[in-house]
DNA sequence: GGATCGATCGGCT
DNA sequence: GCCGATCGATCCG
């Protein structure tokens, strides 16, 4: 039996979360039956309301309460008045922080999430935020959700050696004020392909000439 | 492969 | 009123 990540294992630092959450199995109970099960391969972190990316930046409201509340829990909330984005509530209690789930790898209950998908592109089936939530039937009547089950968990999964972990800003924050539109607070599996397309080239922000080279090459030599 | 654009609405200024 | 922690279609090269 796989073992359910437990609450003490969201109290910790959101950057240590989520880093760990990769590789770690995110799975769904649908019509009371039927499991779809997903590894997970990219994540962001965000961590407080200093964090000016993060929902928190302004302050307790009814929206940004659960990330107030205990670790372990979901945040699930509207974006662009027609996507739903899928995150876990991090550090203890009172510390408003979340990891966001971008990315993951198909594992069980394909079928379906190819019907709640309306494609066959097992690729595309879980890469980006708002694809994940729509394969795994998520919308905001799960928010709040307990993430150890019985409808949403994550259970451990393989772990993801450092060398195969890469680190890029977070995506769709380029308007955030700086320091916070550039910090590489998302982390993926950089083999793999089930990660959001496009996002590639974001790749560790290292600056200077040599950086460049870098970064074309990255896309070509990752591969699967 | 990359750039651009419209969809659509709750939450916050 | 404004604007997103996005996606998919479409156009171009």
């Amino acid at each position: 039996m796989p073992r359910i990540l437990s609450r003490p294992f969201y109290a910790r630092a959101t950057l240590t979360v989520a880093r760990e959450l990769l590789g770690c199995v995110l799975a769904r109970r649908v019509d009371g039956r039927d499991t779809l099960r997903a590894r997970i391969v990219e994540v962001e972190a965000y961590v407080g309301e200093e964090d000016k990316a993060c929902h928190a930046r302004a302050g307790r409201t009814p929206r940004t309460d659960v990330m107030y509340g205990p670790p372990g829990i979901a945040y699930i909330y509207l974006t662009y008045g027609m996507h739903y984005m899928l995150n876990a509530v991090t550090e203890p209690d009172g510390c408003p922080a979340a990891v966001l789930i971008r990315a993951a790898e198909p594992l069980e209950g394909i079928e379906r999430m190819r019907r709640a998908r309306g494609t066959d592109d097992d690729r595309l089936l879980a890469a980006g935020p708002a694809r994940l939530t729509q394969a795994l039937r998520l919308d905001l009547r799960q928010n709040r959700a307990d993430l150890r089950g019985p409808l949403l968990w994550i259970e451990e999964g393989e772990p993801v050696a450092d060398r195969d972990v890469a680190q890029s800003p977070r995506v769709g924050c380029q308007t955030a004020p700086p320091p916070w539109d550039r910090i590489p607070w998302r982390f993926y599996v950089a083999e793999s392909r089930f990660v959001t397309p496009g996002t590639r080239g974001l790749a560790a922000p290292t600056t200077g000439p040599a950086a460049r080279k870098t970064r074309g090459g990255n896309r070509a030599a990752h591969r699967r």
